[in-house]
DNA sequence: TAAAGCATGTACCGAACGATACAGTTTTCG
DNA sequence: CGAAAACTGTATCGTTCGGTACATGCTTTA
């Protein structure tokens, strides 16, 4: 009775969004069979630790989305302010302009935070942290640097909360432009190496 | 076997902080009876309704509170710089600095969103407005009045949700003291009257 | 003090939970 | 081709879930 064959890695998506819509006590494996359209067996094949190791890969899978489009572009970029302005599109997008909650911010509300602790954090600090070396990097302060970076993290944090419980993505896309407006103003200036990201 | 006399408001705390810690799908009854020190029966006497109904009377307690120490402030205020700045007092002290979590962002962020949602809308949007009423009497255009309330709503929720993740309260505190020091200055002369705002 | 009504603990219910076992089917590869 | 490995659906485990029933005891009224 099998099917064919899938990968760990396909169901990944799935398994997040389940998580999204449900949290994690909500998502039952019932629920999470319905989503990905996987019976218990293959489920358990894939994720022999049950339903922690599902929520588990599905962090990971985020931590590497944004450690390779957003926290490494903020790191090795030339020219942080395009950086800036580039990862902050990838930012919006990815979050759907606030039609799509941040699931660690998610997890760090519930009581699922403990088991997750360390995930959470990494999250959260390497934002942090990447955005204020690319912000230094434009000249600003050490301190203000990292109190920019902070807030910026902050704010989309909370307009996500905020736009979810107003229903109203507009408060994202909102929150985005203001973080993009008090940003360092890039250079006009284009080298003639490679240049970025119009 | 009855115990002394309980009252349904002296639970709701208890309800409150048990909610707060698990989350509405992970407090279990058992835990709700744990920490109310409740058995089902009491439980199911106070609240015929069951488990939504206690957090919705949870809901109605927090909304009450806000209603109470910082929205009906904000709107009746004379001097409208001071109650921003009594508020945000209060808004600290009530999230103990960064160390209790929202609630009512909490529930955004969940599944449960949707059982409560008209709670949550009206719990925001009454802050947010609030304090549009306050910044546009303080002198803000219309529209800065807006963008501004809707920056500190944010903020204050953004900054309990990192604060959380990354386990760290000053976060909240510091991000406290950004929305204050961005506020409009109060006037440093008090006129004996009842001055109104030009 | 006796009746009345509220408050409470205990036992219990069916349903759903996460998890496991396993047989059956497909794919892989020598 | 044929055996080993990978994959998947079903049945079922023991537990816990939210919720109900009800007898018992306390507090209040008279």
């Amino acid at each position: 009775m099998a099917r064919t064959v899938s990968e760990r890695s396909d169901v990944l998506p799935l398994l997040a969004e389940a998580f999204r819509e449900h949290g994690y006590e909500g998502a039952s494996l019932a629920l999470i069979g319905e989503a990905t359209g996987l019976g218990r067996g293959s489920l358990y094949h894939f994720f022999p630790g049950g339903k922690e190791e599902m929520a588990s890969a599905v962090l990971g899978e985020i931590e590497a989305w944004f450690e390779t489009n957003i926290f490494r572009v903020l790191r090795t970029a030339e020219h942080p302010e395009n950086a800036l302005l580039q990862t902050l599109d990838a930012t919006e997008e990815y979050f759907r302009s606030g039609r799509r909650i941040c699931l660690v911010g998610a997890f760090a509300l519930s009581d699922t935070r403990d088991r997750f602790s360390l995930s959470l954090r990494r999250y959260f600090s390497e934002w942090r942290a990447a955005l204020e070396f690319a912000l230094s990097k434009t000249g600003e302060t050490p301190a203000e640097a990292a109190t920019h970076a902070e807030e910026i993290v902050l704010s989309l944090q909370g307009a996500l909360v905020l736009a979810r419980a107003l229903d109203d993505p507009g408060i994202f896309s909102r929150a985005i432009g203001r973080v993009r407006s008090r940003l360092p103003k890039a250079r006009t200036k284009r080298r003639g190496g490679a240049p970025r990201l119009p």
